[in-house]
RNA sequence: UGGGGCGUGGCCAAGCGGUAAGGCACGGGAUUUUGGUUCCCGCAUGCGCAGGUUCGAAUCCUGCCGCCCCAGCCA
């Protein structure tokens, strides 16, 4: 992210690398832009094309704008453009002072529609919105003209004048282009470029009645900028030719309005496994409480990735390794987990935690002790330093370690086993005890003075290390233990069932009550550290429910023994 | 006989006529006081299929097959 020399390629760089070479930018640079609408959560998809854009951007030292595409005051809300601002800043793109909406250029994109009147390019249509699509024709047969389409330039422009001034109510007429109705292509088929909406629109209030369509908004606003390449989602790739008209027509109409002929470059969305990414999908989990917000640490929105403790510099190490291209595709969830987890490795500090906890009892330690141990925040990092540890005659350790009857190659606790307590000592399991119902309470052992880590004299040597927490220092935390939300890889694409179907009843598991060494009283909200061989955690800064320090589980390590064990 | 797009290993993805990069995943081994990390090694006689052109084809041509998008006064 860091150099100028990352070798980024795909074919949009290449295309623009050729532009630059060629010089047919002119004097221009290059100029990309992020146009989202105001009408949702930004997800991990849209992450690609915002850092697509502004790294396009940077790499070129060109010019990177954020432009609201607000053209539907019936779905666009201000509470969207100021979460879509947050995510967008929190992933490192920068559009310095660069913020437009597109409701800033209602004024000009009036005048070039008045323009394209003046051309004989464009007419009011008084056809009912039923009747625009039985004359639009079929996928296989052509559309038929409108019977308005031949209307004098002079009753366009009064009529046009007049859907402005409110005279009409809403449906009541369209203005449209004028192309051909005869194309193979439905975009070309004489497309609607204003409608009538009596709504209040959050940034023009009730200026407007009138409002433009995406397809002659989009490029038009493009051209007004002087965005050189504008890069959006392949299902726009049909209405490329529909964009070059429009530009064509600004700069041939308009030019003291437009600087520049965007040329547009289609990319495939991009889709994650195990999870879902359509909008229409993610508002159900939403409103139907499957999770808890936008936010929920699930969801593959942005807020919810960073409310799980996912860092910009992983989301955009994992857009780097995936790649751009135009063929569907769905990116394997685990390549996310590596790059969390790469960065993670060398930045989060340790941390001892026992997510489900049994007691373990040492018999031979002297009654009352606390011994003191020094443990690497980062092994392996001189500068990440140490911190002390306390150690005692109790301890908590996970019930997983421990197995009455344990297989071959399990290296844990055991009866009469020995295992390394990390950072202390060498442990051997004498008896486990049991309540009534055959349920292990308490484990007791016996160590090894002769094996405490740094000083071990016992020339022993054990495979298994263990982490632990001290009972009598420990410090009560709640933990979220998060996974994937869906139990199949592609839930998007089942048919014959509701995807909420195949949604994962364990997607989270949530610990109450989990001891910890006392050092993580003192770990600052919205940090992240590593639960020694548990995983990589996240402090949320922005707990639900209670005062206790509530931490959730960003992504577990790597298990090579849970591949073993089901072996 | 509508238009458009796409098909390279499990998932992504380079390659653009000179004999299949890379990452993740996966398998094996070494190191390891995290069954983590790190380090080696392995992993497409093959590029949707079938023909053709060429000394030579994933790359060019022809014909098939499969998947995706389009009939909003949404973006």
């Amino acid at each position: 992210m860091t150099g100028e020399t990352e070798a980024m390629t795909n074919f949009i760089y290449n295309m623009i690398k050729e532009d630059v070479e060629k010089g047919i930018l002119g004097d221009k640079c290059v100029h990309t832009r992020f146009p989202p609408e105001p009408n949702g959560y930004l997800h991990i998809g849209h992450a690609r094309a915002v850092l697509l854009n502004y790294e396009l951007a940077r790499i070129f030292n060109g010019k990177f704008n954020l432009r609201f595409d607000d053209t539907n005051p019936i779905k666009e809300e201000q509470e969207f453009v100021d979460s879509i601002m947050d995510d967008i800043r929190w992933l490192g793109a920068d559009w310095e002072d660069r913020l437009f909406f597109s409701s800033d250029y209602f004024e000009v994109k009036y005048e070039f529609a008045r323009r394209l009147i003046k051309a004989g390019r464009a007419y009011v249509c008084d056809l009912s919105q039923e009747e625009i699509r039985e004359y639009r024709g079929t996928l296989t047969e052509p559309g038929k003209e409108s019977p308005y389409r031949s209307r004098s330039v002079e009753e366009n422009l009064d009529l046009f004048e007049r859907m402005r001034k409110g005279e009409f109510p809403d449906g009541n007429r369209v203005l449209r282009a004028r192309i051909d109705m005869a194309s193979g292509n439905l975009n070309m088929r004489d497309p609607v470029i204003y409608r009538i909406l009596h709504a209040s629109h959050h940034r023009t209030g009730d200026k407007w009645c009138i409002y433009p369509m995406y397809d002659f908004d989009h490029p038009f606003s493009d051209a007004h900028e002087g965005i050189t390449h504008s890069l959006c989602s392949i299902e726009y790739t049909d209405h490329r030719p529909l964009y070059d008209w429009i530009v064509d027509n600004a700069l041939e109409l308009y030019p003291e309005a437009v600087k520049f002929h965007s040329r547009q470059t289609e990319f495939a969305r991009l889709n994650l496994t195990y999870t879902v990414m359509s909008k229409r999908k993610l508002r159900r989990l939403v409103e139907e409480s499957f999770v808890e917000g936008w936010d929920d640490p699930r969801m593959p929105t942005i807020a919810g990735m960073r409310r799980r403790g996912f860092t910009p510099a992983s989301i955009a190490d994992f857009q780097e390794r995936v790649g751009v291209s135009r063929a569907d595709s769905t990116a394997d969830l685990a390549l996310l987990e590596h790059c969390i987890r790469e960065e993670l490795e060398t930045t989060a500090p340790r941390l001892m935690a026992v997510l489900n906890p049994v007691k373990v009892v040492i018999t031979n330690w002297p009654e009352g002790e606390t011994e003191l141990t020094e443990m690497d925040n980062i092994p392996g990092d001189e500068s990440a330093s140490t911190r002390t540890v306390p150690f005692s005659g109790e301890l908590y350790i996970e019930r997983d370690d421990f197995m009455e009857d344990p297989p071959k190659k399990f290296f844990r606790l055991a009866p009469g086993r020995e295992v390394r307590l990390k950072g202390a000592y060498i442990i051997k399991c004498e008896a486990a005890i049991k309540d009534a119902e055959g349920n292990i309470t308490e484990l007791q052992c016996t160590y090894d003075p002769e094996t405490r880590s740094g000083a071990d004299t016992s020339g022993k040597k054990v495979k298994g290390v263990i982490h632990w927490v001290s009972v009598e220092h420990a410090a009560w935390i709640k933990v979220n233990l998060y996974d994937n939300l869906f139990t199949i890889e592609n839930p998007e694409e089942e048919r014959d069932i509701d995807f909420t179907d195949n949604i994962n009843p364990q997607s989270l598991v949530v610990c109450e009550n989990v001891p910890a060494e006392p050092a993580v009283a003192e770990a600052d909200p919205g940090s992240r550290f590593q639960f020694l061989r548990k995983g990589y955690f996240y402090y949320d800064p922005h707990p639900t429910s209670g005062e206790k320090p509530t931490f959730n589980r960003i992504v577990p390590l790597k298990d090579s023994w849970a591949k073993i064990k089901n072996k």
